[in-house]
DNA sequence: CGCCGAACTTAGGACATCTGAG
DNA sequence: CTCAGATGTCCTAAGTTCGGCG
């Protein structure tokens, strides 16, 4: 953090501690009155800050231009918005606790800096510096919105299919479907297939079936049949051997079973730095002295006196063996590990089977959130058949429940696309097991995704203009909404829902960004108006990025940080409903995350166009594809911890480079050598050895060249995870026509599990493909 | 209309397995 | 062949969105 950013937020809270507001009174009110009182002074407030705002856009207006036609526009849209907001509807209400935060925070920084401090403590490093280009976008917006299915609605024959008949129906059916489509849709690739042509092709068919040339099911209902063997429960709890000992006060102590099994949970983890953590320690011991024998519980009765060292000890040693295990005994495990995947790892939707992605219950343990988790440490519960609820067809094979035992529930929701899902105790959250990415049900949802994306990029000019209209709104809720839209198109921020505290980490998006989170900058490093952003985001990821921004959203973070105090909300006015209900409004099935879709999507398009250079080899090629992809997960803040060993890794290559510098080195003067010699004699031989060092020498250049290329490579990856970009965020048809266009295997891009995952690109997508 | 739970996507880290340079 | 580093898989936490309810 640089020392003005420390003034700066010095500054500020000075500057904030002098104009006291009610918010201040307000701290002092008990906790429990809170909620309604909030909302009415929140109510205040925004009458207050309305008045204020009408008067104060006048002193921002003066590079305000009125285009008449459409002001009379917004005059309506203004007044009808007054009416809604005097029935106070407009009111935000949050029930985030600031008075707590705002405590909390007095403590920790009781005397100095501001939160910069906490933040790089939970996490080290920082963002690195971010571009996105604005996409140059020639297109011509389209004021119409449509969001026309992409494929027509699946007819009412399916209702009535059965499991028995799995595919060889399935087969005809799709073909009906697709030639439909085809005439329909004026598909390019139009694939020839009539039904005369041999058991091949219909063989090559049933294996990898094209959903995507199917229809879609309209109407919420997910599928028509489901069935499937249920999940694969936590292997039982193994007792210690009688020579691991736990130690309380320093004396060896025999647990029983239930409080054993979490103590282990705790030794397993002594390595990790969070058994240190208070918190975690609290958390932990607490929820394990509830799993003690009364007698236990009477003589454990501090952490500290705890000895764990020997299951330490002994759960590395068994990882050790683990390891040393025999080839026979790895073939062996990993046979049966293949067997329990082949049982309950597929199910059958729909006439087809369908791998499962997490058939497998989370086992038991301890609790570690990210970043500062107020649960860290804390029993998460062992799943047991009576929590689970089962999700199936009704008239499928219903799955069994281990013997004795029975199922919470069985229903038969075909509205949803889960299995089976059962409550955790942490968050009281519901956990599911779904679906591979693979499916035809999560396939096509992610298609969808994209294509919602799609439907944004011809309308992004359009929406980008009126949000800039909309800085200019008299009403605060308007350009609160206006400012917080062009952060989450401009930076590519997650819309910020509303947390509640102490329930997970203290963690912001863009709604949820709070005074404290950003800095103005009227002038910085010779530019002028920069917002510098500072905050955790999802993950407890830090987000720090130092923007410049146009003078009216400046003027407006200004307005909207009047009179706050640091720990109060930015956009007192918004959250992500608010916004959310906006966008719908201005194109069917819009929300804050299409954004970040459309400008990863069309980033990657625009810098795989600039990046790629046509006489290049497929190396090369290969390298700015990930340059690019750089560039998008830059843009998303996608990062990761540097790797354990990269400083290592790093001096290694730098050894080497060295070491082939000195080759170089070398080379040059023995082709020094033989020039010479060459000169002198004029002989065959010479010329020879002239030409050959040569060769040498341009090997070596090479060698050094490609090196140089991966150490550059390798650290500007340092801290950046592509991963995440290329699973959620980039249209697979962008990166497959860019292979197709380049001749690059698709191979060199997506790995096995991701050709799979983004099949339906791969087939569908030709080398003219445009986002 | 706001609140909350349900459902689903997105996320980074841990761990396992593969690979290719020495 | 060995081992470090790269790559792939698994795991599950942490988000977003939506719809229903009072």
């Amino acid at each position: 953090m640089s020392v003005d950013h420390l003034t700066q937020l010095n500054t500020d809270s000075r500057l904030n501690d002098s104009h006291k507001s009610s918010k201040s009174e307000e701290k002092h009110k008990p906790k429990e009155h809170k909620h309604k009182e909030h909302k009415s002074k929140d109510r205040d407030k925004d009458r207050e800050k309305s008045k204020h705002s009408s008067s104060s856009s006048k002193n921002h207006s003066n590079s305000e231009h009125k285009d008449s036609s459409e002001k009379k526009h917004k005059d309506k849209e203004r007044e009808k918005d007054k009416v809604k907001h005097r029935d106070g509807s407009s009111d935000k209400h949050k029930h985030k606790d600031k008075e707590k935060r705002k405590e909390e925070k007095d403590k920790i920084h009781s005397s100095s800096s501001g939160s910069g401090d906490r933040i790089k403590k939970e996490n080290g490093f920082t963002s690195p510096p971010r571009i996105k280009q604005e996409p140059d976008d020639d297109y011509i917006p389209s004021i119409k919105v449509e969001n026309k299915p992409m494929k027509r609605p699946r007819e009412d024959d399916d209702v009535d299919f059965k499991p028995k008949k799995i595919k060889s129906e399935d087969v005809k059916k799709a073909k009906k479907r697709k030639s439909e489509m085809d005439i329909k849709n004026k598909k390019s690739k139009v694939k020839v297939e009539s039904s005369g042509q041999g058991k091949k092709k219909k063989k090559e068919e049933e294996d990898k079936w094209k959903w995507w040339e199917e229809e879609r099911y309209t109407d919420g209902v997910k599928w028509k049949f489901l069935e499937h063997k249920g999940p694969v429960f936590a292997p039982p709890y193994e007792p210690l051997p009688d020579n691991v000992h736990f130690y309380y006060d320093g004396k060896h102590m025999k647990l029983n079973p239930q409080s054993e099994e979490v103590a282990t949970f705790f030794g397993k983890m002594l390595d990790h730095e969070y058994t240190t953590k208070d918190i975690f320690r609290k958390n932990f011991f607490k929820d394990w002295r509830k799993e003690m024998k009364p007698e236990e519980k009477a003589i454990i009765t501090d952490l500290n006196k705890c000895n764990f060292e020997e299951i330490n000890q002994y759960f590395k040693a068994q990882s050790e063996a683990r390891k040393q295990m025999s080839k026979e005994e790895k073939q062996k495990l990993k046979e049966e590990n293949e067997k329990l995947l082949q049982e309950y790892g597929f199910c059958i939707m729909d006439n087809h089977k369908e791998r499962i992605a997490n058939f497998r219950i989370e086992p038991p343990g301890l609790f570690r959130g990210r970043g500062n988790h107020p649960k860290m440490g804390m029993l998460k519960r062992r799943i047991r058949p009576q929590d689970i609820i089962i999700n199936c067809s009704k008239d499928s094979k219903i799955p069994s429940p281990p013997a004795g035992q029975k199922w919470k529930e069985v229903r038969h929701d075909n509205k949803v696309t889960w299995l089976v899902s059962w409550t955790e105790n942490i968050q009281g959250s519901i956990k599911y097991i779904m679906l591979n990415p693979s499916s035809r049900i999560k396939g096509e949802k992610d298609w969808q995704k994209y294509e919602t994306a799609r439907t944004l990029k011809k309308l992004v000019d359009k929406i980008r203009a009126q949000y800039r209209e909309d800085w200019k709104s008299k009403e605060m809720k308007v350009r609160q909404r206006a400012v917080a839209l062009y952060f989450i198109d401009k930076l590519a921020l997650r819309a910020g829902n509303e947390k509640e505290e102490g329930e997970t980490a203290d963690t912001v998006g863009c709604c949820s960004l709070r005074v404290e989170h950003i800095n103005l900058h009227v002038e910085l490093d010779g530019q002028e108006y920069v917002v510098e952003f500072d905050f955790l985001g999802k993950d407890s990821i830090r987000y720090y990025n130092k923007v410049p921004v146009e003078k009216r959203v400046f003027k407006n973070l200004q307005l909207f940080m009047e009179n706050k105090q640091p720990e109060d909300d930015l956009f007192d006015r918004l959250n992500t409903s608010i916004l959310n209900k906006h966008l719908q409004e201005l194109m069917d099935g819009l929300t804050a995350k299409v954004f970040r879709t459309y400008n990863a999507s069309i980033t990657l398009q625009q810098q795989l166009k600039e990046l790629t250079n046509p006489d290049e080899n497929v190396a090369a090629k290969i390298l700015s594809y990930n340059r690019a992809n750089r560039a998008v997960a830059i843009l998303c803040n996608h990062q990761r911890a540097p790797p354990k060993t990269f400083e290592k890794s790093m001096q290694n290559l730098q050894t080497k480079i060295d070491a082939k510098k000195e080759q170089i080195g070398l080379a040059r003067r023995e082709l020094k050598g033989a020039k010479a010699d060459y000169k002198v004699r004029k002989d065959e031989k010479c010329r020879k050895s002239v030409e050959s060092k040569k060769k040498a020498l341009q090997r070596l250049e090479d060698q050094l060249m490609k090196l140089e290329v991966q150490a550059t490579d390798r650290e500007e990856n340092k801290q950046i995870a592509l991963g995440t970009s290329k699973l959620n965020y980039l249209d697979p048809r962008i990166s497959i026509a860019w292979c197709k266009k380049w001749g690059i295997p698709i191979e060199k891009i997506y790995n096995k599990t991701q050709r799979e995952k983004f099949a339906w690109a791969i087939d569908m997508a030709d080398e003219d493909f445009e986002f």
